[in-house]
DNA sequence: CATGAATGAGGTTTCATTCAT
DNA sequence: TATGAATGAAACCTCATTCAT
């Protein structure tokens, strides 16, 4: 079933690959250094060094290219997610959530460029389905790996999960809008472990229902 | 300090102010129906009920319109934030966070679709220094109240109230894009509560960087 | 005959004058300052410290407003023109060109501000049949006067006077144009006297159509 | 150096040309049959037989527009002036002046229509700018030509060529815009020739600030 | 009478997309 | 297949003019 929203031609030469990430890595710049709201298709061409013509060969319209690009990225994440989880199964659950979360944050830093860059699109129309989409995938994963914790008394229920990694991805987000400095990245990587263990831990004991005070 | 994105005129007639409101309010349902990208100003005033050139004579352009939608609301919440942290002075920490992530959440929750309109403002060009900015405000509010708590061994530092804020931002944010039901805003509220006390918690024992594991 | 484009009302009050004037005055400051292109009723109105309502009270549109002006500054000096010619009439030939020019100079000078601002109006759709009735008079009148001259030994064609005064304003335009200072000012008026009495000579003398060479 | 007001792109391609030549020609009809005050520019694409957006791929701007027309007039004319000035050169005085009034009557009367036109353009913001730069060429033609007249006692000074130049533009121009009828351009032609003749004569005589009477 | 908020037609400019070369 | 000129709908914004207060 061909979408409106896919690339039209998968690239089998080389050239043609070649040609699809130059437009690719144009998306982000302009994006960058003009905003969502200023991205034009002959810009990114040009930024490109293709003709406006040519990216209409490999994206039939504007949106596809900007949701191919983030879906691309929010793939990268993910499967950065998925395979932490998988490397993680059966571990202790702290030494889970460790290497979970470095992972996610290594993945997003990895190109800070593109993850700034992509939140413009991420909050357009359709951008949050896609968001959603993804979240859901690492999601699952982190729901099988934590039910395969050795010395958990119950796995986190669906909703803390979903709570851990909303606050993974807002403490992200902050750090990157802030500049993203490789300080504050280590940081961040410190901190949002010791966040997540902790509020896993905590959920464990407590019902969350029972808030004191 | 006249900016190029600030209002043209206050509306000193009781007439010019229902105008005003009504303009605002269109910009969020429009925002809502439509998206940002086709957002136009002539549907915003179509919405509002009034002529575009009305709309004019209250926005210079398209982007303060967008931006004071957004500023108001973001006042909004930073003003909560700074009630709830003045009156939580002195008390328990535990006690402290509880009121001031309620206080947020319900800041957040009492337009929802206001809130999920301007997700997509935030992310344009110019939205994150906006944000920023009221967050700064908010962090500075919540740095002071945590300074009184009487039990803490010393208070957190910055960062970690970065970390924290920059949490419940995210953990509300998917909540509302997730459609905020009262039942899951309940458990937000519950669940936010738990998550902030917990990491403060830790980050009090721990020095971060030690993190074991 | 009332026609679209004449004042609305007679100001009879001295209040009124007052407004006519300032409205009038600021016309001028927003055509130097804004050019013809970008004055519009409402800044011309704010400039005369009326609103625009007020304005519109004594014109009935934007241009009779801007002919008014226009009509004023041609009307006072095709006056001073005129009244030179009825003084100079019965002079030495020389001697009437030495007067009507410095008379036009003056007229155009005494307010340099003004003469420099209306060039943009006469450039406009009816502008120039306005210039074309003023000047007619001025012909008029010079043609009248120099009728009268002694020692001529017949009076120069209209088609010569025409040059003449094309000459005339040619030149001041120049100079106006250039910044007209004091000393370009008064070197001009030399100098146009002289090119004015040299030529009108020199046409005595030859008919023109025998121009040798 | 690529300014806000020059052509955006240079036609390579021969329909290219011929679209840019339709639109300056376009430019002409709207402004006489309009006036400048209501050329638009979707009404000179119209004209031209074009899209609105093909002629913002010529010219940045309306004014670009505007200017690019003027600029090409002017330099028409200038060159006229400069090849006839350099033609004339060590004639006898009133031969080099016939010759450059003559080129410059010439030049200005090939297209009555473009140089009646243009006189909205020229009063506009800018356009005095544009002239007096165009001006300022051909007065250094002129006076590089009369510096070599072998029978002058001494060349015509500065202020002196520039008065002669705005009286031919001021004569010319009065002719244009009262219709410019064959017989009236022969008039143009003998009698601006003899007012430039005997004015330098006379300057030459007389030093111009002993004008007796 | 004076005011100035409201109007909305209309102007300028952009940009996604197509198609002849 | 690549190009980039052409298109024209549609966006933003202005401003002459009116009329309720």
């Amino acid at each position: 079933m061909p979408s409106a929203f896919e690339p039209r031609k998968t690239p089998v030469q080389a050239r043609a690959a070649i040609t699809v990430e130059a437009i690719s890595e144009a998306t982000i710049q302009v994006l960058l250094s003009h905003g969502a709201e200023r991205l034009t298709t002959t810009r990114v061409a040009e930024r490109a060094g293709v003709s406006v013509g040519t990216l209409y060969q490999y994206y039939p319209n504007k949106q596809s290219l900007l949701f191919a690009v983030l879906e691309d990225h929010l793939g990268k994440v993910t499967a950065a997610v998925e395979a932490a989880c998988k490397r993680a199964r059966r571990k202790r659950l702290s030494r889970m959530v460790k290497e979970v979360v470095e992972a996610f944050v290594d993945a997003k830093m990895e190109r800070t460029d593109i993850s700034i860059a992509l939140y413009q699109i991420a909050a357009e129309v359709g951008g949050p389905a896609l968001v959603k989409r993804a979240a859901e995938c690492s999601l699952k994963a982190l729901e099988a790996m934590l039910g395969t914790a050795p010395n958990a008394a119950s796995p986190p229920d669906r909703f803390a999960i979903q709570m851990m990694f909303a606050a993974m991805a807002g403490a992200t987000r902050s750090v990157l809008e802030a500049g993203a400095s490789p300080a504050m990245v280590r940081k961040l990587r410190e901190h949002l472990v010791l966040l997540c263990q902790s509020y896993l831990a905590a959920t464990e004991n407590s019902v969350a229902s029972r808030s004191s005070d």
